[in-house]
DNA sequence: AATCTCAATGCAATCGATTGCCTATACTTC
DNA sequence: GAAGTATAGGCAATCGATTGCATTGAGATT
């Protein structure tokens, strides 16, 4: 066993071919133009002598990298590995590889961060960013790479996207509620400069309405975190004390699961028990919410779907770069625990 | 403004100069071959013309891609999203791009998983991958890559590695235990098949041995899950309803924490409350482990700067392909909170 | 003034796979 | 048997940046 056949050159003169065959012979869409016989011959050859295709020497040829560059605010944020790694789960199939990037930074750092994605030849880009305005989609335009959405949508970029069914999930949580017998109901919005936020806050109001109660309470949190749902919470609390007059809520939907950790953290802090004083929900259902005190009810998101449907999605613009792609909506679903019950008597 | 320089060549006819000059001019190491003036007035042209290096011609020609591979189990375990972050902001500063795999199938598909990475031509290999005896390093040494263990160590093969000091770790947890007056600790151990799970339970012993006390009650668990956590845990109190004359254990030290969470779950299905009758130990601090139920006392990680080590030790191995590199241990630190308590009277 | 340095830049080969086009052989068809 | 048509495979240009070597010219040295 030599081990030393490393290009297609020295593969070809070992077998007595021209590299035009073997290249023919080893690409699956090429190979019909060669006799079955050669076509096995090279195969067994290349395994045999452990033949390994130079990548960058047919980017250069082709101007395709087989990457996917997969844009996310921050990984750390949980709602974000199912997603990557379902859209890698997808990519891999495909033959892809995932090229990840962490961009919460500022619009700028982001914006520098998808360049080096492009000039590094990416064939496609997967944004989970969260800002609901940058200029990354005109920017992407321009060049023409096929861009998909994770988890948020831009309306007017007509992007293909994917997202979960957020009015459906809050009129869920709603009419759990009601249900249970709450009428006054608060809600605590995402940030409105995300689609989530935005979609959410939408979808509350409209449950609402559907169910003839009045979306009154709300206030908005800065982002998604507990820090952020404990302080938007207590602004809600202030809110109630300052006009006494007005029946207090007995329920808060929020918009994220640690939105609503902070909010019990700070219903909590102000002597009420959740969930006999106050009812909570979440929404996303991440990783440990069945332990948390009391264990959260919430919307399950289907988040590896989402990121295989976004997968799927960009190898289909990919194929049509002309097609203008769809919005794939999955649906979640109300998983009912413990942070939620009947409305006090 | 036209924004149609795209290659070498035709910037440099648009400064009637030679390829080689401006590829010289763009370098910063080799800057220093040609004048000052023409370097700037490159820089400048590049800037305005927005000419974007061809990164597959450059590879084909130098053979570095800038991309390093990073070989994760499952992004879905919490402790490895702060670990990749930490990876991926240490080379983008040395200015490389993270192409990342998760690969916690069959051994088999991991080895797939890494050849695929060095065809797609990556110039190093950051492995998270759990098995301690896998073929991987000896293939990859065959290959000659520069590759750094991160959160696992091989004796054998001497590879550069960052790893947490859990001997440290689980003195410390022991000695805690110890502190509030335990003498029987038990230990819930993990898969002996992963190198943190074999040296935790070598940190363990010797430092039940330190303080004088036997390391008899120890559980293996078959991965670190809540359900091996129960399982587990369960089997050990079985062990003890088994042999009513030995004395009960008062302690729990565990390898994980969700091994922790699921050894909780089963102490209260046999109606032992935590602390009060028996006292649990997580290792890792993972999210939210403030907010179950009870919160977690835990060992605490240096997750993200275990990340950002190994980059900064394959950025070393890269540049001195021959020194051999360092092993770099990470110092945890205990975090008490509610699931320990004095031992019962 | 003639030679020698050295700095600055031009020249051309090179990396390895891909692909449009061409040729040669085999096989039909009338 | 002549002309026509697949079919298999060879040829050579090409993608764009890099780099060892050659060349030019200006200043230094004797």
């Amino acid at each position: 066993m030599q081990e030393k056949i490393t290009t297609l050159a020295a593969l070809a003169k070992h077998l007595e071919l021209h590299p035009s065959s073997v290249s023919r012979a080893l690409d699956p869409a090429r190979r019909h133009l060669i006799s079955l016989e050669v076509v096995q011959s090279v195969q067994q050859a290349a395994d045999r002598l452990g033949y390994r295709p130079n990548r960058a020497a047919a980017m250069l040829r082709t101007g395709k990298s087989r990457c996917i560059g997969v844009v996310l605010p921050d990984i750390n944020n949980p709602v974000f590995p199912p997603i990557l790694r379902g859209i890698e789960d997808g990519l891999r199939e495909s033959g892809y590889f995932t090229l990840m990037v962490n961009a919460g930074g500022t619009r700028q750092a982001t914006e520098e961060q998808v360049r080096n994605l492009l000039a590094q030849g990416v064939d496609g880009l997967i944004l989970a960013t969260a800002h609901r305005k940058d200029n990354l989609i005109p920017l992407l335009r321009k060049e023409s790479v096929p861009v998909v959405l994770v988890n948020r949508v831009d309306i007017r970029a007509g992007c293909p996207a994917v997202v979960s069914d957020d009015p459906a999930g809050m009129a869920q949580s709603v009419d759990h509620l009601v249900s249970l017998g709450h009428q006054h109901i608060a809600h605590l919005a995402g940030p409105q400069t995300l689609s989530t936020g935005e979609r959410r806050l939408q979808g509350f109001c409209d449950a609402m309405a559907d169910v003839g109660h009045d979306p009154q309470r709300i206030e908005t949190c800065d982002d998604y975190s507990i820090e952020a749902g404990k302080a938007a919470c207590l602004r809600l609390l202030q809110r109630c004390r300052e006009r006494p007059t007005e029946p207090m809520f007995t329920a808060i939907v929020t918009c994220n699961d640690l939105v609503a950790l902070g909010a019990i953290e700070a219903l909590r802090g102000c002597g009420l028990h959740v969930p006999r004083d106050v009812s909570v929900t979440g929404h996303n259902d991440m990783p440990l919410m069945d332990r948390v005190d009391p264990a959260l009810t919430t919307i399950r998101i289907q988040h590896h779907e989402m990121g295989r449907a976004a997968a799927d999605l960009l190898m289909q613009a990919i194929a049509n770069p002309d097609r203008s792609g769809a919005t794939v909506m999955l649906h979640p679903q109300l998983v009912v625990r413990d942070s939620t019950g009947p409305v006090p008597a």
